[in-house]
DNA sequence: CGTGCCGTTGAGCGTTGTCAACCAGTGTGG
DNA sequence: CCACACTGGTTGACAACGCTCAACGGCACG
């Protein structure tokens, strides 16, 4: 995750990462780092050397144009995070991320049709959807009584995924994701090296 | 302005653009527009074309680099918005948006050491903050009866800018503005041209 | 068997939203 | 020159959403 902590203690969830996504593309270009990055679970990373990008972004167009790409999604998806803090109520918003969660996991294969492991505690969730913690765990509930969701451990399952894209106001359009295949493995294309 | 609206008729506005930013380079590297443009004041549009574009970002890697660089700037910002809309209360995060304004117009010598022309409605503010148009109201009255700010006919002006960063909690860093002269033309600098 | 984390619940309060009305300024057409 | 409509700002009353504080229970871990 991308977080930023304030002088108060608060802390702000700005972007979760999955596998295959780039987490400080920043730096190299912007020589400095203005947030935080977090593990919410184990993970396994991947270091470029500052020379190897040094040299990709100035010999190979194509490879860097692909790893722009990658940030412009990033911008796209910080744009509909943006809509769904200032623009919906709290159990819709929560809705609203589990949708973009199921998409994004789906295309690197780690979630089934309707449902994926889902390790976030409920103060990381307020956290990332500028709610209390209390509140967060009463919209769950909400959830779960109108039946739009199932949280059994660490796994949450959608039962019926258009009911709940219709309640979130959920349209996957600004994650830019190609759509072809249905078979849940559609990484390269997400990162966009097929078309680069 | 960058912005999104809801089918329930809503808006959200998730930028403001001043002079010398680029309103779609998404366009060219994603191929389709997830949100819409909008103008709030009167304003002048350079054309780059697609060939031109395609040019540039394969021949030349040290511009190609600046335009990424100016992407993530607005990625940096978008980010701060987040924080903004998830953990201030609606008087803050209008400071805080007031503050940002003023030193990205300042940089591009569009306002004084403690003004600028403001010509947003208060329902746009509202449209931006994520509050409705009566409480953008209320608090601006607060922030006038605070005496934080003064704003008569289209000018802001803000009397005690250090004052108004303190109640804001507002850090300039995410906006990755080289500091040096303290003229209030820093153009060239914040489109990253003079690093490449 | 303690300790700590996480989830859950209740009560009361504060911020913010909704609805509705009103006012000032501006432009328009008769 | 004067209705008229329209936009933008202002105000009041009230409801609703979400926050804070506080307590408690289950569970894993040492």
């Amino acid at each position: 995750m991308r977080y930023k902590l304030l002088p108060d203690g608060g802390r702000q969830i700005m972007a979760y990462l999955v596998p295959g996504d780039f987490c400080d593309l920043h730096v190299s270009i912007l020589g400095e780092m203005d947030h935080g990055i977090g593990a919410l679970s184990a993970c396994e990373v991947a270091y470029i050397s500052r020379r190897t990008f040094e040299d990709l972004t100035t010999n190979r167009p194509a490879i860097t144009r692909a790893l722009w790409w990658a940030t412009l999604v990033d911008e796209g998806t910080l744009r509909e995070w943006l809509v769904n803090m200032g623009r919906r109520p709290a159990d819709q918003q929560m809705a609203h991320l589990f949708c973009e969660l199921l998409v994004r996991l789906q295309s690197v294969g780690l979630a089934t049709q309707t449902s994926y492991e889902f390790p976030l505690t409920q103060a990381e969730l307020a956290d990332t959807l500028g709610v209390s913690d209390v509140h967060v765990n009463r919209m769950l509930q909400q959830l779960r009584a109108d039946g739009l969701i199932t949280l059994q451990g660490k796994r949450l399952t959608i039962p019926d995924v258009e009911r709940l894209h219709e309640f979130a106001g959920f349209d996957p359009n600004y994650l830019h994701l190609t759509k072809r295949r249905g078979n849940g493995n559609d990484r390269a294309s997400r990162n966009g090296m097929a078309q680069s």
